[in-house]
DNA sequence: GTTTTTTGTCGACATTTATCATCGTTTTTT
DNA sequence: AAAAAACGATGATAAATGTCGACAAAAAAC
């Protein structure tokens, strides 16, 4: 799996060697899933995370109207999850779904845990994953709490230029927090500008 | 300073020694601030993450329109910063102000880099964080994305009872991405239930 | 290749939320 | 104690966004 390797190298500070790759991926367990096919289903308990090798996911709820709600969207070299179901094993509220035929790598919490411990190129590796994460999120509140949802589609496609090809626009809406309509309407205005 | 002592062993699956305690302490600067002084101002690259042993304090950034927007409160035993700026020592967007006069603990990224080496006890420790981090920040992304105003606060006030006490309404309302005056409206009709 | 399903757009209208000005109260500063 | 600033509430109005139904185009399934 070329992809991780290359992914790990590209978050820590040395070069990691193949033998180093090599215990780390004995970890990891390898999975596909069809498009529309679930990781994840609301109530379950999360068992992995996921690293995308190929393919697009969606992780979403449903709330009690109803409704349902993209809260991330992934691509290769993301990591799906539900981060507060693996670590404390409460049934997560989410569902991950393959959006698109997907290759991935799995991990479980102990043999995380494991490799924190034993292995010190992944422990970093998980601090700079964090590290990243948390800056990604800060952006992410303080686009949805001051911007209109013109801006934050606008601030959106900047940011995530990739994920425009990949999902279509109602997923991207919800995302955001905005109804289907009122982004297309706001994605025809920022054409005529 | 007992108060991070006893957040450490909060956090880890051992109890740290004293020893070790004073060990990790030696790696940090006491500060004091007054109310409205700024630890924080936009433009300046962060430098120290500021643990609060007593205080409160509030982050927020002016946007172009001159408008503030509340990004983050914090009161004690919370850690103050802008992980970015720390991290990457790109010029902050954000400032950070004392709300209270506050009493914290701070560290450099220096210090941050050689502890995780050096002491096993602090990776763990900021390891956990972290993920307490990643699962707050995917709940408050959530509940903006998918509540209406009304709900938004009801949602907050189950989650940090005790900001009410510590910040005015309009703080509040900033921090939820929402107009003071709305806040206001939604309280009473909440009162009426 | 035909039939479903998904996707994107749009108009009309309803609802939510923001804005602004004002006022009384409380808190802080002097 | 007086003055100033901060805070919270409220009415009137405007702006933003949501909802619903309909339709056509595109994509996927059969």
């Amino acid at each position: 799996m070329k992809s991780l390797h290359n992914y790990f190298n590209r978050y820590i500070s040395t070069l990691i060697s193949d033998r180093e790759f090599e215990f780390i991926l004995s970890h990891f367990t390898y999975r596909k899933l069809k498009r529309r096919q679930h990781l994840l289903v609301q109530g379950e308990i999360f068992k992995d995370m996921s690293f995308i090798v190929k393919g697009a996911m969606r992780k979403y709820f449903i709330d009690e109207k109803g409704v349902d709600h993209v809260v991330d969207l992934y691509i290769e070299n993301w990591w799906a999850g539900d981060r507060e179901s693996f670590v404390t094993s409460v049934p997560s509220m989410y569902n991950i779904e393959a959006w698109e035929d997907c290759e991935l790598l799995l991990i479980s919490r102990e043999n995380t845990l494991k490799l924190c411990r034993e292995c010190p190129v992944f422990n970093e590796f998980i601090l700079k994953l964090d590290e990243r994460n948390s800056i990604a999120a800060q952006k992410r509140i303080t686009s949805s709490i001051s911007l209109t949802a013109e801006n934050r589609f606008a601030d959106f496609v900047e940011r995530h230029p990739y994920f425009i090809q990949r999902f279509p626009q109602h997923i991207i809406a919800s995302y955001l927090g905005i109804s289907k309509d009122t982004l297309s309407r706001v994605r025809k205005k920022s054409l005529n500008k």
